[in-house]
Parts: C-alpha cells; structure tokens; sequence
DNA sequence: GTACTACTTGTACTAGCGTTCAAGTAATGT
DNA sequence: ACATTACTTGAACGCTAGTACAAGTAGTAC
C-alpha cells in the first residue's frame, strides 16, 4: 500500500491529473474519430493543452494507446469484479455489461474495441488485452466447473459484443442472457470426447 | 449474366486486372502494417506501380479499403459455403477455418479482423462486414433450428477467433471444436424462459 | 492515317505528422 | 535567498501523407 500513492510533492500530484486528462482526452478522440485520429495533436487540443505537454508526459505515441488502454482495461476489470463479488445473477449481470455495448456505452465499447484490435499487432497492448478476457474467464470460472463451457461462454460475451457493435441490434437483454446461458449450458451427454 | 463481364475493351480488361492487383497489395499491407499503414503510396509501391495510378483506380482511400474489405468477405462467404454445401462435418469444418486463423491464415485473420473494426465507424463497410456474420449463421442454421443455439455458435466462431488471434492461443482443433459443440449444445432442459 | 478513349507517369502543392529543444514558470527544499 | 526540480510553452526540424494536374503512351474506332 506505501507504493506511488502518496504524492509527497505537490507538483507530481497535478502531473498526476495531467497524465490523467491527457487519457481522457484520448479516449474522447477515439471514440470521435477512431484509434486512427489519436495524435499527439489532437489528444493535446482535446485535453487543452500544448502538444509538447502531451509528448511530456507520453514521450511516443505508442505509450499513449498503452496507457489509454490500460486504464479502460482497468474499468472493465472493476465492473467484471463487481459482478463476481456481488450478491446477484452473475450471469444477467454479465448480459447487462454486454447489452451496455449497444446503449449508452456504444462509443465507449467502440473504442475498447478499437484499441483491442491495436493491441494484436503490439505486445505492449497485447498483455492487457490479455487480462482483460481473463476477467470474463475467471466469473465463468464461478458459473461452472467445466472448462469447456467456460470457454464458450468467453467466445460468447466476445462475439456478442461484436454482433452488437457491427449490427448495430437492438441488443435485447433477455436475448443475449438467453444466448449467454446456452453457451454455458450443457447436455454433457453422448458426447464426451476423450483425450 | 450479361452485366459487366465482358470486357470489349482490351484496355478494360488490363484495367480491371489492374484493380485486382492494386486491392491484393492493400491486403498485402495490411498483413504487412495493419490498416493504418495502408496509404496510397504504400499500396503503390507493392504493386509496383505510381501513386497517382492508384489514386486513378481509386480516388480515395476509403474506396480502396472498401473495395478490399469486399474481396475478402467474398473470399470467407466462399469458404463457407464449401463447407455448408459440403459432405463432411460442417461444425469441423468451421473448427477447421477458425484454427487456420491462428496458423498459416493468421496474417489474413488479422487483416480481416482489422477491415472489420474498421467497418463500425464507417456505414459503407458495415454492410460488407454484416454479410459476413450471415454466413455463419446460415451455417449454423444447417446445424440446428434453434434460434439461440444458433446466435451462440455465431458468438462463439467470433469469440473464439478473437481469442486465437490475441491470445496467440495453440489453436488446437479438439478445443475449437468442443467449444462449438458446446455453444450449440443445450440440455433444453429445466431452463425454459417465458418470453 | 486521324480522333478518341483508357491508362500511366512525374512533379508539385498543401497539410499534418512525431519529435526535439531552448527557454520560461512555479512549487519545493534548505 | 538560492538551487533544485517539475511542469509548460512556442517554434522548429524532417518527413510523409492525400491529392491534383499536365503530359505522355497505347489500344480502339473510323
């Protein structure tokens, strides 16, 4: 807990805020014109700031889309954790996470997206695009024991995101717990493959 | 049948040749550099030609990325049809498609990928990216009539892929497999929503 | 042949990019 | 007070981008 958290100086504690704005500022940029828009330029007028303050506190381009991403990864694990930990259906509230993609969270679920997609072709971003489906293995972990179903319901919450997103569906609750539910389910009868 | 197929201009056909090569050097780029490294100039100089005759075929970039996106959804709607009107196992037979994304294919999945998230900011791509998640699910409608068992197999192909691509998973075809079989799978048994 | 059309090139323009840097300001420590 | 450190600025560098355009080449039609 004695880690960075105490900001001893004054100065590091608005450099904190600094570094902060400068994320959200990116983050708006790209929800407004994709992870292609995301410059040092338009982040800077976005966060109203010079752009040499924002090549201060981010030397490259690319610890920018890290740290951007990092924080929205972050998000995600709080809200996933919230539904592990909480007293309710895991499985509905997983359904509301992902129907919050297609409502008021569309833009935001976008740029998660977006900057996931980046995150394929960078290992920096790759490690924390990682984490982030490890979040949704480990509430399927408390759903069911059966590995296999774990792992359906991870592809399932992650292409129904993406159904969302490019379809652009009305994304009704009851369908995707329905969908989640079957990927979940199983008849674990004549089947049982071996090795 | 009598559209635009025959070429009477010989200078037509060396043309649309032309479009051809052009729009395989921008799937090239995008292997090569993602889709934001493709630019007129890069596309350019992997076909071997000059900038301006790229921008001649295509006047904006956004006409080039469209028409690759085209391409090779056509390609994928191919490749699922084979297996649908073919003999084999057709839930193998996406299993097999799937794995080919993490190996040999993974370059292409990755460019595919990234021409899909493209397509969510950009209304001329979304329909080609649209027609693509259809050709899953009419698969999936071979497999089985129920309607979620079939949105979770298309969620689950999705997922799935994700995962192989940003997990650089092994991509073992048994699991692949298991898991489709699970997302389609259903014990329809004690669950039975109303509504 | 000549006229026409489709294709192809080289060059140049403007604009925006990432990044650097010397200089300036203000909070802190002594 | 003074030195130190952290933050902030404005200007500039070299580079690449999209795009336009006049000129040239080569098939096609008459």
């Amino acid at each position: 807990m004695s880690e960075a958290n105490e900001p001893v100086d004054g100065r590091r504690a608005r450099g904190n805020k600094r570094r902060a704005e400068i994320i959200d500022a990116t983050l708006a940029v790209v929800q407004r014109d994709g992870a292609a828009g995301v410059t040092h330029r338009t982040v800077a007028k976005q966060a109203g700031i010079t752009t040499s303050l924002s090549t201060y506190y981010f030397a490259t381009l690319d610890d920018l889309l890290v740290a951007a991403l990092s924080t929205v990864a972050d998000d995600y694990t709080k809200r996933i954790q919230d539904i592990v930990d909480g007293p309710g259906d895991k499985l509905r509230g997983l359904a509301e996470l992902i129907v919050e993609s297609g409502g008021s969270g569309r833009e935001r679920a976008l740029a998660e997206r977006e900057l996931a997609t980046l995150a394929a072709r960078r290992p920096a971003l790759a490690a924390v695009a990682r984490r982030w489906r490890e979040n949704v293995a480990e509430l399927a972990a408390t759903l069911t024991g059966d590995r296999t179903a774990q792992a359906a319901l991870v592809a399932a919450s992650d292409g129904l995101c993406t159904a969302i997103l490019i379809d652009n569906a009305p994304a009704d609750l009851n369908y995707v717990y329905d969908v989640l539910d079957q990927a979940i389910r199983s008849s674990r009868g004549p089947r049982g493959r071996s090795a």
